[in-house]
DNA sequence: CTGTTAGCGCATTCAG
DNA sequence: CTGAATGCGCTAACAG
């Protein structure tokens, strides 16, 4: 079966081609009626549907974007994907998802092959590490929006989350419930992914203004594979925690899975709050206390952003920072 | 700043545009070594990438494929789509993925979305509502393939669970623990939507071959939102079940709500299964037992038949089914 | 070994 | 109101 094009669309309905393209814009400000419904029954006749590419190889427009997530293993990137989708499918833009697994090389493959496939633009959560890349980026003007997290020095549109607020709310929730040997574990610090850094300063911060001691020993930085040997440590020493803040949704899994190896009790042998609202949350034993991302309303702003920058040719002020508030939800592990 | 082109690379270099094609399709057969190390040059100077958009155009292949699931809500989709695309990255073929939101009208503007986009083939859950859409793709010869449900009459290759005997598996867990009051809740039977149709086969053939007798009030095909009320119900019957077989992840967590909502016990007070291998399965209290879908490899085989569809133009027979194995994940829920 | 010539399917002037 | 001509960026014969 022959793919149809607009020409036979044209000879069927005895007219030329540029009539059929313009009736396929909508353009019919000077179109007979007659040859209007003509071309109408031809293109119903024939099951015509126009080809997109030849389309957006003469538009310069291909109504898709890339979203480059670094690591999709987080819920949170996953909810991003989603509110992303949602809001392009209603605006007749198509996504291209795209998993760089924290790797700055595959970054930099996929943000050059969508280019190369001329998505209309791309929303990255950026490894950080591609620098001159991002520059080309923007000298290029070429519609970029980053999220989650924070690369200085460029001036790229970015959405985030207020990560110091996520863990400072976590912080004094413990305290209010009286706990005051508050540990936390977190992935491992690089300079480049900044929410880490940025709750780890909350943590810091929240626990010297409220006159509680910086230990060292209750601050760990690890793979996730290590977690809970580093929680086992923590725990045996002799002042043992008796608050955990997980920096992320993988840290609280082996969070939670140490505390059932071992029998112990949430919150009585240890209180947790975790940064991200896991899908479990509410039906986990006991419910987990959370501080959610709005992703929801993340995403939709990064695609909204994105957007107006790729239909506003004109270039406005870039490098604008929004950031979002974090929410604690109140449940039971704490 | 101008998007440049082959003819600018050309122009650069001194040579034709296709001698630059051939350069790039890395067709050197017979090209003067000076003569590539000039274009090498040009291409490396301008930051020259080429427009896969006009490549694709003329050789009708876009090295993409569409993938439209018909409800992204659950574990299973966001399972599949990302084996598929770890599959397809590796191979250099980009994905679209979609969500059909289980709404017949929104997959079949997806398909022909994704058709005008030219996209190489798809692989859709299908919805089984636009059957006249299906043979229009399986005369068209269009790469197709299907994951998850079974439409009859339509010869397109199908990725599927074997349903019945997830619900088999669960079934007789249940009765080597000693569990005889077996209860199933499912989400609304719809004849296209056939694994709730097969895996409640399952159940009621398990429960019959073991000389049990099918209990009516036992049985339970309701909206998510009512699956509470529904557990209720069921529990106050004066033969209340004992165990619970919940037919989807969706379902389950439902389930897991009502129980702690009311705090009773599991299993203890009803034991439980879940058709589909939750994330926190393994450190939810009690662990759950489910039964896990083999996704990852459902995606891949999914993803190597029509990868293998699209490269070989030879149509080989059509509509073989591959049914999957299901895996019971022994944990504490019964 | 390299350049010329045609399109791919569509949109866009610009004359009729 | 309509059609012929032109080009988007690239590939593919086919001659030189």
């Amino acid at each position: 079966m022959k793919k149809i094009t607009i020409t036979d669309v044209a000879k069927h309905a005895g007219v030329s081609k540029s009539t059929v393209s313009q009736y396929l814009n909508e353009r019919y400000d000077y179109m007979g009626g007659e040859t209007k419904a003509r071309i109408e029954a031809a293109i119903k006749e024939l099951n015509y549907s126009p080809n997109f590419l030849a389309r957006s190889l003469k538009q310069k427009k291909t109504n898709t974007i890339g979203v480059i997530v670094a690591n999709i293993l987080h819920v949170f990137s996953t909810q991003i994907i989603r509110a992303i989708q949602d809001y392009c499918s209603e605006r007749n833009f198509h996504v291209i998802a795209c998993n760089a697994d924290d790797d700055p090389r595959k970054e930099k493959q996929f943000i050059e092959m969508l280019q190369a496939k001329q998505v209309d633009g791309i929303i990255v959560f950026p490894t950080g590490a591609n620098k001159s890349l991002y520059q080309t980026l923007i000298m290029t003007n070429y519609p970029t929006v980053f999220i989650d997290r924070m690369v200085s020095g460029v001036g790229i549109d970015t959405v985030l989350l207020d990560n110091e607020k996520a863990s400072k709310l976590a912080i004094q929730t413990f305290l209010m419930q009286g706990y005051q040997r508050i540990a936390m574990i977190s992935p491992p610090l690089l300079p480049n992914i900044t929410p880490r850094m940025e709750r780890t300063t909350g943590y810091k911060q929240t626990i010297t203004e409220n006159g509680l001691s910086l230990r060292p020993e209750y601050i760990a930085n690890v793979e996730t594979t290590n977690v809970r040997d580093h929680l086992r440590k923590m725990l045996a020493l002799r002042e043992p925690p008796d608050a955990m803040l997980a920096l992320n949704d993988l840290v609280l899994v082996e969070i939670l899975h140490y505390m059932k190896e071992n029998q112990l009790q949430i919150p009585k042998d240890l209180a947790i709050i975790g940064i991200d609202d896991v899908t479990f949350a509410s039906v986990y034993n006991p419910a987990l206390t959370t501080i959610a991302q709005p992703a929801f309303a993340m995403g939709k702003k990064a695609a909204e952003l994105l957007l107006e920058k790729i239909s506003n040719i004109t270039k406005r002020r870039e490098g604008i920072v929004y950031r979002f508030e974090p929410k604690i939800m109140r449940r039971d592990s704490v």
